[in-house]
DNA sequence: TTGAAAGCGCTAACAA
DNA sequence: TTGTTAGCGCTTTCAA
């Protein structure tokens, strides 16, 4: 298509080093015997015509394009969104470049895929809410390396990285309740998430492990409106619920200025919503919302090591990681009386029961 | 470094299908003459062996390497994360993929550019809060073609599209004025990046043009803290601002809830606060934010119409686009008694002077 | 329409 | 340490 420019090529800076292709190539390549005269030489020339080994050539020589795929839903949650720039900076300390894919829900995985083949990524990180599996377990076919982050499935071979959602799910009903709380609702995600599906069964785990009535339950969809939605179909409810579990933060926040705005209450006053996430947004003032927290940042190391090992060859089992999280107490439910520990940073964690 | 698994290749197809490589890269080759028959031997290898020619590869071809460089500062930010999500999905329709390139307000050229020769991308898309003309200036000595989005530099040769930042603060200063505001202030991200200067400069070209007093002036460096300190230093003022002009949304979310949480103003009654941007979040109910759109969806397109233009060879002489946005009025700040028109989604839009 | 052969920009194995 | 040579997976002449 495009009638690209003529780049720079090693055989330029060749001619200009007055050395052969061979001494740029070496050069450029770490560890290779060059002098330092030769060397000196090759820089100069490639300094004066810009030259860069081409990586997209290289990678036909079977040393990995350099190239991860990153597929996520939407990139307009904030949380992805985080979780792309984490892993972009770390991967760039190893000369790693993200390529994004936008799956906007669509797990068709035939285009992204056949696009995945195209550009010889060297391993596919998938970020989404939805349960991409059929993608994940392709590429598996392909021996591309896979790493799920933030959505795993048990059964499957592809390694994972994840908050831990079930003992997080199971915290948060542990804290309402001993915040005296007896009618609680879950504002569910998309119900076949492994997200969704984990975090409310420790959920319900807890109250069933303590002979408590099942929750209501109302279904959001990860989106604005559907949230809000959910939302006044359970305050709408003839026996009103007095704390609801979001399935995560984004959906906590649409759930409290519903309750706020049409509904007239008061978060941690009247109505305790808890969120799970910890997202930047949920520490604004006008929200202050008590959260289970996943270390982003521990998430994304992990998931970067996982994957460096994965491409050196190392790692062949499959792995499911859990990064285990904190019940970030803020003002948006009412707390326990007890079990409450501040942190150096003056972050509030509940470490009640389990 | 990584140990590659050998992947299909054209000849493992060719072999397969008991025909030639060339056939296998014709059937591949959009308008290449090949009959049917040798083509749907070769389509059937192909989905047996799961084969994809490798882009890489026909990069060396001059063909061009379909992957578009996408800088940002943050991808935290909303605003970036929402451009980036624009962009790729509608790059996807013609193969090109978005390789994600995080800044950090680094603007330091070299490590990123010697990135973007070395992964060959077709183009770059700069989308960068911080004033990275240097970073342009260098592509496009390279012959890389360069887009800014969201900033510009009229003097620079760069191509770029970006919001009526101008116009849209002054139409800001002629909102808050029309409303009968006389202390106004404006809360500035970074000094330098030509969306701070240019909608600084529309705001205050207003006042002066109307002899009006400049306003009042904090800087909070586009970061959530950073907006806070501002706020708490044009509130805490001998003559505290009746109406603050925001830099952006992200700027004025913190503004906002500051002057709620720490002054006891309520935005829209005893303070008005206007922003730029018209993001998602500033939809909330939390926030209901008065601002001056940038029409995200029309700017991806444009862009995404004068590169393809650029990548076509089409276009050389660079462009200054602006897309113009319009005055959102919610109930953030004070709305004069005149000019509101309602628009069928329930959008207001004040359309007063100009 | 087809296959053989040359070549894209680069690296790696080989002698020198 | 060097240049020569072969070859990576693919595209593109060029004859047939």
């Amino acid at each position: 298509m495009a009638p690209r420019q003529k780049a720079v090529t090693a055989g330029d800076v060749a001619k200009l080093a007055g050395v052969s292709v061979s001494a740029v190539s070496r050069t450029f390549t770490a560890g290779a015997s060059v002098s330092e005269v030769t060397r000196t030489k090759v820089i100069d020339a490639a300094r004066v015509l810009k030259f860069r080994p081409s990586q997209t050539v290289q990678t036909a020589y079977l040393r990995g394009s350099y190239i991860i795929g990153f597929a996520v839903a939407e990139l307009d949650d904030i949380f992805y969104a985080s979780v792309a720039q984490m892993l972009s900076e770390r991967l760039a300390k190893t000369g790693h470049r993200l390529l994004l894919f936008i799956t906007h829900g669509n797990t068709q995985l035939d285009p992204i895929h056949s696009e995945l083949l195209r550009f010889r990524v060297d391993a596919l990180i998938l970020a989404s809410t939805d349960p991409s599996f059929p993608l994940a377990d392709a590429c598996r076919d392909f021996r591309i390396p896979v790493i799920m982050f933030n959505s795993a499935n048990a059964n499957s071979e592809t390694t994972s990285v994840a908050g831990a959602n079930f003992v997080g799910g199971r915290q948060i009903a542990a804290f309402l309740i001993a915040g005296g709380h007896r009618r609680l609702a879950f504002l569910a995600g998309i119900e076949n998430s492994s997200m969704n599906i984990e975090r409310e069964a420790g959920f319900n785990s807890f109250l069933l492990s303590h002979d408590l009535p099942r929750p209501l339950r109302a279904q959001g969809h990860y989106t604005f409106e559907g949230a809000a939605q959910a939302t006044r179909k359970l305050l709408g409810a003839k026996e009103r619920p007095d704390a609801i579990f979001c399935v995560n933060d984004f959906t906590a926040l649409a759930c409290m200025q519903v309750a706020r705005s049409e509904f007239g209450l008061e978060p941690g006053k009247n109505i305790s919503i808890v969120g799970f996430d910890d997202t930047n947004i949920s520490r604004w003032p006008a929200f202050d919302l008590t959260t289970y927290s996943q270390p982003l940042e521990r998430m994304a190391d992990r998931a970067i090591e996982m994957l460096h090992s994965m491409l050196k060859g190392t790692q062949f089992k499959s792995v499911h990681e859990v990064v285990p999280g904190e019940l970030i107490v803020r003002s948006s439910a009412r707390a326990p009386a007890q079990g409450i520990e501040t942190r150096k940073d003056g972050v509030r964690v509940w470490t009640g029961a389990s």
